[in-house]
DNA sequence: TGGATCGATAAATTTTATTTATGATATAAG
DNA sequence: CTTATATCATAAATAAAATTTATCGATCCA
């Protein structure tokens, strides 16, 4: 059993090919072949159901495949441990966040981060909530911003703050002077919803089932901005949390009366990161610095 | 980096002599040796302090023994994977219980065991539920009958069943003619509890806080077996669970009024156990044989 | 049918790990 | 205070392993 040959079926799956499987782990197409082989032999299981025209992973091949990735990605993981040791401060460090909120909380802290860990190249990637956990559990990415709950046993996540959803309308609407509705108000209207992916679509059929809301504008906007701009065309309303009304003052967003729906922001990673104790303080950083409360929830 | 040389350290942790690790990798002293530096060179880090009187592991060098730790295991368990593929009713299988709990519960399902899964060759270990589920996650036993809750992110269980707790009390003691008594006359006794370790001392401990009983005899038995054995002898009484009492007539039991504290068996295994299959089948075979409830509860 | 591509196989080669032998240092016993 | 016996490190020789180059047979597509 050897750590390489787990590659090699890792890179086989990802490409369906011997050849381009050894091109990208830069070994010779026999090389390949054989150590295959040779690990199927060891198992005394048959990995790969090879034909003529081609192959494909058998059920414990697919079984395999899938557990030597987490090994190898363990391994991947010692290694970064001890390249980071000495400074666990310095290196590249990868943080995601989901499209409704990046653009809007991105840049509030983006200069703490520069400001504290100087040392630190820090990439910013936004992606729906799905790919981000994906890419974390993949270990491309050392954290994530994400709306609460996510259901993942190899993750843990500190909180860093919720918010309140309010209803963006015209300045032209009828409830563009108004301060506050209920919910039953609401419940007469018709909302119009990110397209599915978004957490954020999510919440808000969460609430409205909830709220007893049925009927949602069958129109699906595919990001906030094209959201924002249908609202303002008196097109349609909406549920816009906090973070993205302050950047829209255009415009007019009224409270629900009793308080609104919430989303509450965790900063996930996953527990045996090798920045995990560097999370651990950006989390407390980021309370400190922004949070609502004293205290603040980790969940280890 | 390579799956030998991570048995190498493990160990070399586990020995603290270079000699004793090598020999029990079966290879020799200076290859063990070589390879440990080699590591080291790769990673970029010292993993030991050595000195001339011997070595240590620097934090580092301790971090990535406990990560080599998991990833040989995980590699193990394709190993096993692979071996059982075909029948995976077939080989070892260790399953484990707390002292307190296998005397009384093993002789009930070891027949149901050996007809249901004739190839399988079942060993069963008594332990205290901290070394169960230290074996559990070590890979050293496939399952294990444990109390909930036990909070582990890389276990899952079903549970088999519930009991409850009698009071048990000798044939010559006050009580032997009652059939029930409040929790208030109880909080007047002294309770014999056993030693420490035992998760029936946390059990009737708890009970005792949350009903407001405060003393308990400050001697503490070593087994059941002593536990009754003192009891019978009119020297104390205790709470034993009725897969006790039922084996031990020549005590009396008396009910707590409105149903006396409850323990509820679980059979746990690792998420990742090859033999996941077979224990999600064994959990709904006992509970068809020996459960009280139609539903069974399964936490995946 | 001919050329290209695919994966398997064989032999040669290189790389890597391991053994044997030995050295330097420390501890324990006489 | 010596001597014997541990310990781990090092060096050279050996054995084992993975890898490369070269080649084959099969399929696919023009």
């Amino acid at each position: 059993m050897n750590l390489q040959t787990f590659k090699y079926l890792i890179a086989l799956e990802k490409h369906g090919s011997f050849r381009l499987a050894a091109e990208e782990c830069f070994v010779s197409q026999p090389a390949l072949s054989i150590q295959i082989k040779k690990v199927e032999d060891e198992l005394g299981v048959v990995l790969l159901e090879r034909s003529p025209k081609g192959f494909f992973f058998t059920p414990c091949g697919k079984e395999v495949v899938a557990r030597a990735k987490k090994v190898v990605q363990q391994v991947e993981e010692i290694e970064a441990l001890a390249r980071n040791w000495h400074n666990p401060y310095s290196g590249p460090l990868s943080l995601g966040a989901f499209p409704t909120l990046a653009p809007y909380f991105f840049p509030h802290i983006i200069d703490h981060l520069v400001d504290s860990y100087p040392q630190l190249q820090i990439n910013l990637i936004e992606e729906k909530t799905g790919i981000l956990v994906q890419r974390l559990l993949a270990g491309e990415l050392d954290a994530a911003f994400l709306a609460l709950p996510i259901k993942e046993d190899d993750l843990e996540y500190g909180e860093i703050f919720s918010e309140e959803f309010f209803v963006g309308v015209s300045k032209r609407h009828a409830w563009a002077e108004r301060d506050q509705i209920t919910a039953q108000e609401l419940a007469a209207e018709q909302l119009l919803l990110l397209e599915d992916g978004h957490c954020l679509r999510g919440q808000a059929l969460d609430y409205c089932s909830r709220s007893g809301i049925g009927e949602v504008l069958n129109f699906r906007a595919s990001s906030m901005e094209t959201l924002l701009q249908m609202i303002s065309m008196q097109r349609a309303m909406s549920l816009v949390p906090q973070c993205v009304a302050e950047k829209n003052p255009q415009l007019h967003y009224v409270a629900l009366e009793g308080g609104g729906p919430t989303r509450t922001i965790g900063l996930y990673w996953r527990k045996s990161s090798v920045r995990r104790d560097l999370m651990l303080e950006l989390v407390d950083d980021l309370n400190r610095e922004y949070g609502q409360k004293d205290e603040f929830a980790l969940h280890l």
